[in-house]
RNA sequence: GGCCCCGUAGCUCAAUUGAAUAGAGCAUUUGACUACGGAUCAAAAGGUUUCAGGUUUGAAUCCUGACGGGGUCACCA
C-alpha cells in the first residue's frame, strides 16, 4: 500500500461495495423519509448488462412502504445518494422501479490499490469460533469410488472455507470398521483366498478386500437363488442362507473378542487402511482426529440410562428401549435393543458426547449423502430433548449422490466409477493434452508428472464441486470430463497466463488519475475482485464451495475478454500498465486463493 | 401407502432466496494467432422453466392439484 503517494487516497477502512450500498440506502431512507429498514431488506443486485449501472437498487418493497411512486421515490433516493457519496457514485438513472448506480473509477481504483499486494486478500482475522467437520467416512470393505470423491472434496472444502473465515477447523473421520458388512469380505476371504495377500497379488490393499466383498455378495446371491429355487421366500433365504449364518457368527465371534477372528479383522482392515493412505494422500484429503467405529461403537449406553431417567426414553416389555418422535411428525425409533447393545443411532449419540468433550467445538457438521436425511434429523431431536448442550451445532450436511446415466452406483453390483481410475483417467487425459499442444518443453520429469496430478485433479475436483452439494449429480462415464469452458483447467490456464505476464512485467508507481478513466473491460474485472471478500462469507455460510467455483470461473472469464482486448506489456500508456499489472496480481491472487479452497492447485505453466 | 427431496436449452449445470428480456459450459454453426500463452476470445442458434390452476405490481422460485423421477419409513449401518 503506497500512502505517501500524494495523487492517491487510500480510505483503510473501506468496505465491500453491496453492504456499503445498503448502508447508505438506509442512512438516506432515514434522513429523507424518516424510514428505518433492515438491511436484509434492501435489495442490491448487480445491474443487468443491458442497462447502465453496475449495482441496482430495487425500490418496490421501499415504495411499498412508503406508498410512494417508485420513480419518483428513485429520483429522490438516486439524487440524495449521489450527493452524500460523490466519491462512490458517478451517476444514477430510474428504469421502471429499479435505481442503476453507476460506481465512480477512482473507488475501484482505492480498492485495487489496497489489496493488490495481499496474498490474503478476503481471508479474515481468526475468531473463536470451533467447527468441526466430518467426513469421508469410509467403509473398511471396499475402495473409495467416485460419490466418495465428492464427499471428501466437498468436507475438505467446507473446511477450509470456515478456516478461510477465521475459524478455527477440527476435520475428523468415522472409519465403519467393523459390522456384518466388514465380516463379508473377512469371511470371503477366508473361504476362497487361499491365503493370497495384496503383497502375493501386486493388488492394492483397499481393492484386494473389495474384491473379496464382491465376491461374497455373488456367492451369496447363488445360495439365495437356490433356496428361492427350492421354494423358500426371498426374505427368509437371505436370512437362511449358509454364507449369511456363516457371517453373522463371524461378527459374534468378533463381539466376544475371538482372537482368531480379531487378527484376521485387524490384518484385513491394515490392508484397507494402506490403500485408503494412497488415495486420501493423492486426493489431499487429511483429518485432525480420525475415529473408529470398533472403538465407538459401545459408545451411548449410558445416555440410554440417561434418557430413561429423564423420561426422554421409555423401556418396553420385551426390554428394548425406545423414543416416541411422533409429535415431532416422525415415528418411534428404537435406541436400544433387547439384549441390551447399542443400535446405530444410539452410537451416533455417544459420539456426539465424545466428539464435544474432546473438542467443545460451537457447530459439528457431518458430510453425509442426502439418503440419511431421516437419520440425522432424529440425531438432532433426541440430542435436544436428552438436552445435551452438543446438540445446537448439530448440523448435516447432506449432498446429493453422485449417479450414472443408467441411476445410482452399487458396489455389490459392481458398476461403481472407481475413485482410483478415475483419478488415472484424469491424469492421462491432462497428459494427453499437454503433449497434444506441447507447451512443457523444458519440464524435468517430475515436474510433468505433477503437472498431469495438478491438471487432472483439478479438473476432478472442480467438476464435482461446481454443483451445487444438495443437489444429485450425473456423471457419465462415456463422456470424459471437460478440459474446457467451466473447468478447473479453465481456471488453471488462466492462472498461468497472467503468471507468465508477471514473469516480465515489474510494478511501479501507479498515478491513478492517469489512468482512469477504466475501460469497460478493466472495470469488469475490478469489479469482479471486489465481490471476492463477500463472496467467501456467503459460501460459508451456506458451506457451499460450488459459489467458489461459480465465481472463480466467472473471474477467470471476465479476466480472459480483457486479456485478449488489452495488452498488459504494450498498454498505451506507463499509467495503463501499472495498472493492469495490478489487475493481474491480484486477480491471480484470487484465482489460487479461491481454486485453493477447492483443493485445486495451480500451474505457473501448462 | 405415509413423510421428505427433485423436474430449467439436445446434454451437464446457474439464476444474488419473489424482481428487469431465465444465464453458462459442452455439442452444432461462423469468425479471430506477424498481439503478454488459441486449454483462449468474439458471435449465431438453441426455452410455453413437466402440466393445470391460484397468490402478487412482479413467479423457475410461494400455495393447490396432476404427471414423472429419487430417497426414506429395520431390534442394518
Amino acid at each position: 500500500m503506497n500512502l505517501t503517494n500524494p495523487t492517491f487516497a487510500v480510505n483503510l477502512f473501506m468496505m465491500e461495495l453491496v453492504p456499503r450500498i445498503k448502508e447508505i440506502v438506509q442512512s438516506v431512507l432515514d434522513q429523507n423519509y424518516h424510514l428505518r429498514m433492515e438491511s436484509e431488506a434492501i435489495l442490491v443486485n448487480e445491474t443487468k448488462p443491458e442497462f447502465t449501472g453496475d449495482y441496482t437498487v430495487v425500490l418496490f418493497s421501499i415504495s411499498k412502504t412508503l406508498k410512494i411512486n417508485p420513480d419518483i421515490m428513485g429520483e429522490e433516493l438516486g439524487e440524495s445518494m449521489l450527493n452524500a457519496q460523490p466519491g462512490l457514485f458517478r451517476s444514477f438513472n430510474i428504469i421502471k422501479g429499479f435505481l442503476n448506480l453507476v460506481i465512480t473509477d477512482g473507488i475501484l481504483c482505492d480498492f485495487l490499490e489496497s489489496r493488490y499486494e495481499d496474498p490474503g486478500y478476503g481471508f479474515k482475522p481468526s475468531n473463536s469460533g470451533r467447527v468441526m467437520v466430518e467426513y469421508s467416512s469410509p467403509n473398511t470393505n471396499k475402495p473409495l469410488h467416485l460419490g466418495h470423491l465428492r464427499n471428501n472434496f466437498l468436507g475438505w472444502s467446507v473446511a477450509a472455507l470456515y478456516r478461510a473465515n477465521g475459524y478455527t477447523i477440527i476435520k475428523t473421520c468415522i472409519a465403519n470398521d467393523r459390522g456384518i458388512h466388514i465380516c463379508k469380505s473377512m469371511l470371503a476371504w477366508k473361504l476362497f483366498a487361499n491365503g493370497a495377500t495384496p503383497g502375493s497379488t501386486g493388488i492394492k490393499g483397499d481393492h484386494f478386500v473389495g474384491d473379496f466383498y464382491v465376491l461374497f455378495s455373488k456367492a451369496l446371491k447363488n445360495e439365495v437363488a437356490l433356496l428361492e429355487a427350492g421354494g423358500m421366500s426371498r426374505e427368509l433365504a437371505e436370512k437362511e442362507a449358509p454364507l449369511m449364518k456363516a457371517a453373522q457368527e463371524m461378527l459374534l465371534a468378533w463381539e466376544a473378542g475371538d482372537p482368531d477372528t480379531i487378527a484376521l479383522w485387524k490384518k484385513m482392515n491394515n490392508w484397507v487402511y494402506e490403500g485408503f493412505e494412497i488415495t486420501y494422500r493423492r486426493i489431499g484429503s487429511d483429518f485432525d482426529k480420525i475415529y473408529y467405529e470398533s472403538e465407538t461403537y459401545l459408545l451411548g449406553k449410558d445416555l440410554v440410562e440417561e434418557g430413561l431417567n429423564k423420561h426422554v426414553f421409555y423401556r418396553k416389555d420385551d426390554g428394548s428401549v425406545w423414543i416416541d418422535l411422533r409429535e415431532d411428525g416422525l415415528d418411534e425409533k428404537i435406541v436400544q435393543r433387547s439384549d441390551g447393545t447399542a443400535v446405530y443411532i444410539t452410537q451416533d449419540i455417544g459420539l456426539v458426547v465424545r466428539k464435544y468433550e474432546q473438542y467443545h467445538m460451537d457447530r459439528s457438521i457431518y458430510v453425509v449423502a442426502d439418503e440419511q436425511n431421516y437419520h440425522f434429523k432424529v440425531l438432532k431431536l433426541i440430542c435436544q430433548k436428552l438436552q445435551l448442550p452438543s446438540a445446537v451445532g448439530i448440523f448435516h450436511l447432506s449432498y446429493g449422490l453422485v449417479e450414472l446415466p443408467s441411476g445410482r452406483m452399487k458396489t455389490r453390483e459392481g458398476n461403481v466409477v472407481d475413485a482410483d481410475d478415475i483419478i488415472d483417467e484424469m491424469n492421462r487425459i491432462a497428459e494427453e493434452h499437454t503433449n497434444e499442444l506441447g507447451k512443457v518443453e523444458g519440464f524435468t520429469k517430475e515436474e510433468r508428472t505433477e503437472l498431469y496430478d495438478t491438471i487432472g485433479l483439478g479438473a476432478l475436483k472442480f467438476f464435482l464441486l461446481r454443483v451445487d452439494p444438495k443437489k444429485r449429480m450425473v456423471f457419465n462415464p462415456d463422456e470424459s470430463i471437460d478440459f474446457r469452458g467451466f473447468t478447473g483447467p479453465f481456471v488453471q490456464y488462466t492462472y498461468a497466463r497472467i503468471r507468465s505476464i508477471l514473469r516480465k512485467e515489474t510494478v511501479g508507481k501507479l498515478y491513478a488519475d492517469q489512468a482512469l478513466p477504466l475501460l469497460p473491460l478493466e472495470k469488469a474485472v475490478i469489479l469482479a475482485l471486489e465481490k471476492y471478500e463477500g463472496l467467501l462469507h456467503t459460501a460459508c455460510q451456506e458451506m457451499n464451495p460450488s459459489l467458489v467455483a461459480n465465481y472463480a470461473f466467472s473471474l477467470a472469464k471476465i479476466f480472459n475478454s480483457f486479456y485478449v482486448e488489452h495488452s498488459v506489456g504494450r498498454a498505451e500508456s506507463d499509467h495503463k500498465k501499472q495498472l493492469r499489472i495490478r489487475m493481474c496480481m491480484l486477480t491471480s491472487t484470487v484465482l489460487r486463493s479461491a481454486t485453493g479452497l477447492l483443493g485445486i492447485r495451480v500451474p505457473e505453466r501448462m
